[in-house]
DNA sequence: GAAAATTCATTCGTATGCAAATGATATCAA
DNA sequence: TTGATATCATTTGCATACGAATGAATTTTC
């Protein structure tokens, strides 16, 4: 047999398709998704972004916390979680302290400010995921919500 | 009955207006299957981003196109695709030229390098696609990119 | 054909997002 | 107790991401 042809012969017993179509990775698609969201809740919530709204949503659940244990219950990394405090933190929406015991630990806390704007502002969050979820059916969106949460 | 006990009961006989979780709000679990996607990523390919193996994906399926267009096939404002193309022409991934008729235009278009780069790397991100699914059936990722694509 | 509207690209400003390096403090282990 | 580790926070650097403003070129409209 000839090189050309065993070159032919490998090359068809490889399932691989020769085809790549970007829109149909799942990478992609998330990433739309994320963009979509982000639309929306800028459309219902104008003067606070997802980040900076989870962190006073999370401080409203734990109370005061540090800095960095904060980040951890919202998926942020040290380095990002300092800005977006520092941001509401400018705002008067949380107050910061020095835990006395733990001297590396900085707290965080919501102000009264804060603890309104969170308060007013969740009624505007359910209506920002209804949004987003509108396309699919309840009994699609329950499936979906399962599944998403397998991959986060 | 101890204190512990009778504060639990009084817990469960209040009517729990406190039901807002962050945690299982879409645009949350969103945010984080898609920070856990770019994660597998960068460990596939730890020399190009998401966004910029995308744009030498899309520029490989249609070719020589305007910066502008590209944008908008892979989803990026005008500022945004500005930066990835700038970097992957720094790279000499990509190459610009402008366009002989409408000169407002700047087509973009993959260099030699810039094609071997690509097709060397979609079989990694083939694998990438594979282990950002990897936590579903062959079954629940039909119906799970079915669903997504429908919010995306 | 000229004015108006649109499109393409750039720039600026702001806000994530993360890796890596650093410094301060706290905890663990020999 | 002390030396090694680990944790908390900060800083720097780089890369999206997008709104808004601007300028250049094209198309539409009257």
């Amino acid at each position: 047999m000839s090189e050309e042809n065993l070159l032919k012969l490998v090359e068809a017993e490889e399932p691989e398709e020769n085809d790549y179509h970007l829109q149909e990775q799942v990478g992609f698609i998330l990433r739309k998704a994320h963009q979509r969201h982000v639309s929306i809740f800028a459309a219902h919530i104008a003067d606070l972004t997802p980040p900076q709204f989870a962190a006073l949503a999370k401080l409203r659940d734990v109370g005061e916390t540090s800095q960095n244990q904060l980040g951890t219950l919202i998926a942020m990394d040290a380095a990002t979680v300092k800005g977006v405090i520092d941001r509401l933190k400018a705002r008067g929406l949380v107050e910061l302290s020095k835990h006395e015991v733990d001297k590396r630990r900085l707290l965080v806390n919501l102000t009264a400010e804060g603890r309104d704007a969170i308060e007013r502002l969740i009624p505007l969050a359910r209506d920002i995921t209804e949004e987003t979820l509108a396309p699919l059916t309840p009994k699609e969106v329950a499936t979906f919500m399962k599944l998403l949460a397998k991959l986060a």
